[in-house]
DNA sequence: GTAAGCCTTCCCCCTGGGGGAAGGTAAAGG
DNA sequence: CCTTTACCTTCCCCCAGGGGGAAGGCTTAC
């Protein structure tokens, strides 16, 4: 089939799957005649494949990765669940790093009147630092 | 004083300074005589302040918008606060994101075995799943 | 005949800079 | 005086993960 009907099934765009093609993820055959992409069946399903992967947050070097032990089914599994745990842990990072994010805007936030009056302590925190000096410019 | 100086004070690389006055953010004079940029103090402290909004995930054109408002010292605190509350907003819809990612690998990992067998529910995951299998073509 | 609807390659755009080349300039040491 | 070192400048390419659109070619349908 052609890459629109391929990219549909797929649920992808047509750029996404062409892109693929070129960094060499997933490669149709190619129509002598036309010139054109011509995906299989099979193609259509790594493509899924990748699709997921990519919306579980895995990088496309990541979901490269996994096509290979995906494609190779005596492979053990246990590389697949290496991966899957490493993604866990990097997740688990970005998460404590966003939760102290919050909170410090949050306490910002809360300590800021949000009313008419210049006076905002959370430009005086991103400028000052600690002291809120707001003119210590010489 | 030079880029190099500033960017030290600043806690910034140079390539960043620089990048910052590329994009008119923070704007030094410049030497009449040599043309290098020359940072007076405010721009010292204008940089900190980015360099501390970035560090609270404000993009740069977030970090421009929050300069103005911290030039214009007489304007109500409300907008600083409603940009503060958009932010936090939006971490709040990252951490959910990421929050129920790491729920569908957890669930995933814990399922599979991780050992030498080739059977692997994470990969079944990804390739069947939810979408349209496969096999059920037409 | 021509319009619609596919497909192809090619190039620039986004974020937020990093890396490094080529070339100018100032101060210090031999 | 000459050289080394440490600055600085602009310029261009690079990363992820594609998006947008131009220019050109091909069938197929009306």
């Amino acid at each position: 089939m052609q890459i629109g009907e391929a990219a549909r099934r797929a649920g992808l765009t047509v750029k996404t799957v062409r892109y693929y093609a070129n960094i060499g993820m997933v490669t149709p055959r190619q129509d002598a005649a036309t010139g054109y992409r011509d995906y299989g069946a099979d193609d259509v399903a790594k493509l899924q494949f990748v699709g997921k992967a990519r919306k579980f947050d895995f990088s496309v070097e990541e979901c490269r990765e996994l096509l290979g032990l995906y494609e190779a089914r005596n492979r053990p599994s246990r590389e697949v669940k290496a991966l899957t745990l490493k993604k866990i842990d990097e997740i688990d990072r970005r998460l404590a790093e966003l939760q102290s994010l919050k909170d410090e805007l949050s306490g910002l936030a809360s300590a800021c009147d949000g009313d008419h009056r210049p006076d905002c302590p959370i430009l005086n925190a991103l400028s000052g630092g600690d002291s809120p000096s707001p003119s210590a410019r010489p």
